[in-house]
DNA sequence: CCTTCCGTTTACGTTAACGTAATTGTTTGA
DNA sequence: TCAAACAATTACGTTAACGTAAACGGAAGG
């Protein structure tokens, strides 16, 4: 049944954002929420373009840059000049995705050694460390 | 022969930033580049943190985050209790870094599919795209 | 000598993405 | 009925990461 609706607060606390966040969203178009009088009503499609918005700042997007790439997918107009065009914006931001991937997988690179390092000079004590995800 | 310096509108022009961001840089202490007279001279050392902490602003990390995943490399303190800690931290970013690489590969699904809907929509002519990187 | 091209410092301006009140409803359980 | 919990609006504050402009100095070339 996707024909469920969402507060605000409780679409906050599961994206773990603040309310203040999700109506500063609204402030700048990027979701539409329904009214129920005053208060914010959420569609579950509403809650598919907020995740997709935090998925787009986890890689450093801006939120412009999330609603552009979300905007790809929908009206699909049929123009052929647009098309060719969105096809345009889409190779590039592959392009630029590809990229990322290559940033992050040499970061990983980097910090596996260090990493490597690091269990050398513990003398491979077999020691457990408690997973401390800091902050 | 790595004994290489540079100006700073080399590395400027080298990255594509401005010699404003990189004086910004040193303001915030990311790099510290030697002096001739006035001038800033640049090692290959600084070069490299300069095109670490690009690296870093790509996917999506702050500078203070960029010199910190820079600094886990260097001393290499010998401390246990520093180094446990040292542990954890590459541990978190490493989380952070394969979290990034999925929300990547979503997205890229999601584009694919769309350049699939785009193509089929002309007709599988066989236009050929100017490839125009926009901007 | 004068202009043109780097380069430097100083300092105020700007944009994005919220944070942080302050104030004012509205609903709900004790 | 009344306080507690949740929601809304309005508005000023904040941080990061530079942009932009002003004002100046050395050096190189015509």
């Amino acid at each position: 049944m996707p024909n469920q609706t969402y507060t605000i607060s409780e679409l906050a606390s599961e994206f773990g954002v603040t309310t203040r966040a999700i109506r500063f969203y609204e402030e700048k178009g990027l979701v539409q929420p329904l009214r129920e009088g005053q208060r914010r009503v959420y569609t579950t499609a509403d809650r598919v373009r907020i995740k997709l918005i935090l998925r787009g700042k986890r890689i450093g997007m801006t939120l412009q840059e999330s609603v552009e790439v979300i905007d790809l997918y929908d009206p699909l107009r049929n123009n052929t000049e647009q098309l060719l065009s969105l096809i345009n914006t889409i190779s590039g931001r592959q392009a630029r995705l590809l990229q990322q991937k290559d940033d992050i997988d040499d970061m990983l690179t980097g910090l596996s050694e260090v990493l490597g390092l690091c269990e050398k000079a513990l003398g491979k004590r077999q020691k457990k460390i408690s997973a401390t995800p800091k902050k």
